[in-house]
DNA sequence: AAAATATAGTTTACACCTAAAATATTTAAC
DNA sequence: GTTAAATATTTTAGGTGTAAACTATATTTT
């Protein structure tokens, strides 16, 4: 009887799965694939922040009846008590504006945050958390900050460590290395 | 004349923005909040993951006029030459199988996948590339290992093999560690 | 000052993604 | 052998994401 099992996450991720097993390797095609470990590392990175954010999405609407991206925004919000500017917020969460528009959209309908007019620029607006939403974040933050230590509980902290220092490297990486296509030299 | 600057990659990308300093901690609050750490890291892992998504869903527009969905789920049935059934690419790419009927619908339309009824079970299907997809894929898989091993490229080899082994353990605790929800423990 | 450009934000069209309901079929139970 | 439960897939409704077009306001150029 095979009723109750857990329903998709006690399954294989298998995600990892489109890679050359080293062995099936045609004789002469491997000096042109030699590449796999990057792709390895990029399918786990993909997998671990895929199964974190799932959980916490799922942790948000179950107990909070919200979203990651509205939480995100209100966390952006939080620690900036004159607001933010449409764009600002588009800038920092690595959003398109129009995006921003639709989450600020919802924040306002809830009552969590309010749209302030900017003296000398009709065009702008802030956003600014109001009493309600600051509260009702600072809620949800405690509870977020659990489930993240929650699913690196696993690593010890120099690993963390480890771990953060590395990342970061390749974050830096990425940023310096925008787009082959907005490439256009100077020369 | 601050014309033609990047347009987004240049700025700072400040989700991480949302951390204590550990200078500005209010002297009574420290002790409660002391795990800033796992959320600098999360918040670092989710960026990695941003940029170099965001990257390769850019490349994969541009140059092949597709989506990072539909190559995945072409790569997925790339080593299956015999297809795959529609809940077993839903269980692989940790997404709905309601999201694996539209993209496979995409695909068929582009003529890259095809859906094949299975022998004695009418409600099942098998989706298999086409030949079409088989040689399309081909070029992109190869453009993709480039775009990745690039990004990475900042890394030796000893620190992609560290970074590799412990989100393996964060992989492996994520999975291990379904939901507080479903925790129907049988005790 | 008028024209050209840039910027802030919204809207539109479309692709993804989910959860939940609906369909159709198969398997299990009685 | 009919009913009940499980399975495979699709459909529906709604939130999130993008790129591109659009509106309105600011700034720069001439």
């Amino acid at each position: 009887m095979k009723s109750n099992e857990q329903p998709a996450v006690e399954n294989n991720v298998d995600l990892e799965a489109r890679l050359n097993d080293g062995n099936t390797n045609d004789i002469n095609g491997i000096a042109h694939s030699e590449h796999p470990q990057e792709l390895r590392l990029w399918l786990r990175l993909l997998t671990c922040t895929q199964l974190i954010e799932k959980h916490i999405r799922t942790e948000l609407r179950v107990q909070f009846d919200t979203t990651l991206p509205r939480f995100d925004l209100l966390s952006q919000l939080e620690r900036s008590p004159d607001g933010l500017k449409m764009n600002e917020l588009s800038r920092r969460m690595m959003v398109t504006s129009g995006n921003i528009t639709g989450i600020t959209d919802q924040l306002v309908t809830e009552g969590l945050v309010e749209r302030i007019t900017v003296d000398g620029d009709r065009r702008a607006f802030r956003v600014r958390l109001t009493t309600k939403g600051h509260t009702l974040f600072a809620e949800m933050a405690h509870q977020h900050e659990l489930w993240i230590v929650e699913a690196f509980s696993t690593l010890k902290d120099t690993e963390i460590a480890t771990l953060y220092k590395l990342l970061g490297n390749v974050k830096q990486h990425a940023l310096n290395t925008p787009f082959e296509h907005s490439q256009k030299d100077i020369t």
